[in-house]
DNA sequence: TTGTATAATTGATACTGTGTCAATAAATCA
DNA sequence: TGATTTATTGACACAGTATCAATTATACAA
């Protein structure tokens, strides 16, 4: 973002871009796909022109992967403190999961189509495989090491978590996580 | 398909629909997207008129729909006899689990992508769902009936597979199918 | 508070892709 | 072979993209 000397960012700019923004959320949770916006739509709702749209963003993926961007920063400020609990114990492992999904759950619409773009799946994984390898050292201190690489169950929880969010999050967080948590340990 | 009074199908609809099949998935493998297919490639990759394309499909998406479903027809044709083995026994399960995950590894690159299609992905997690439902009531029947719901087993699996698409296949079918076992029976 | 720098708007333009059509050419069927 | 169906061609109206120069509006600093 561009600043003065004094390292202000134009007041003109912070607002247009939240504008942008808000108009892509708005547009997302409206039509529930994330591939059949135009930037006339977006700057309709954002109550801008659409030339202003190109003064801040390349195209629409370029909007897309900023918005991205701040989700995941979201994702991982919730779950890094907890992840450097020390020590590290099972009872922490399940709260940071729970933490984990209720970020989904208070954001379904959102989540839901962000979910169907590749880039970020693939960030969300990495995310659960951050997770699920601090945990594994754990268990393996233990002497109950998991019984299959982590990448499996990285990815085994993003699937779980997706179909979740798909099918309407009629689970609670809480139950989620207990059979996740089940899945996972293997009982 | 429309056909003549005999019941026979005009050999040219069955080479233009042939070869824009065969168009489609050849452009779909070479840049590994399916969001950006315009009718003008798919008509130049399969030699082909623009206006033939319009003659046959409504639009990319109807092209895509029927490329999906004779995918899923395969998936079905696969899986049907082995779920109707009589009795049903852990070992047929696992042969069941294996053949799947061969046709999505002799296919890598196709399933890849298609598996980013919402549509193909839900009807994708009905037939693991069916192949779990059926293993469910076996072991049910046994006494060691599964500790979460069959849905959730399923979108892990479907979690897995697609993880394993995008990385690569670098474990055999055989050595994913005993993670994926391993995962479900908790041991 | 005023001048200047920066951002936003406007209207224009060239471009790519969509979907449809009428006229014509080519292949199939009876 | 003649009639029928399919494919090609070129054209058209349309929607959306991306960029520009000229103008208006807003913010900042002296």
């Amino acid at each position: 973002m561009p600043n003065n000397e004094n390292g202000k960012v134009d007041p003109r700019i912070k607002r247009t871009r939240r504008m942008f923004k808000a108009a892509l959320i708005s547009l997302i949770q409206e039509n529930g796909d994330i591939n059949k916006l135009t930037v006339q739509n977006i700057a309709d709702r954002a109550e801008l022109n659409r030339a202003t749209f190109y003064l801040h963003y390349r195209d629409i993926d370029d909007l897309i992967e900023q918005m991205l961007n701040e989700m995941l920063d979201e994702l991982h400020k919730t779950m890094k403190p907890l992840s450097e609990d020390n020590p590290p114990i099972a009872k922490g492992s399940r709260k940071q999961v729970v933490a984990f999904l209720e970020l989904f759950y208070h954001n379904t619409g959102l989540y839901k189509v962000m979910l169907e773009n590749k880039d970020f799946r693939r960030r969300v994984y990495e995310i659960l495989l951050d997770i699920i390898t601090f945990w594994a050292e754990d268990r393996k201190a233990n002497g109950r090491p998991f019984k299959v690489p982590n990448e499996i169950i990285a990815a085994s929880t993003l699937g779980i978590v997706s179909w979740w969010l798909q099918e309407g999050t009629t689970y609670s967080p809480s139950y989620l996580a207990n059979m996740i948590i089940s899945m996972v340990n293997g009982n």
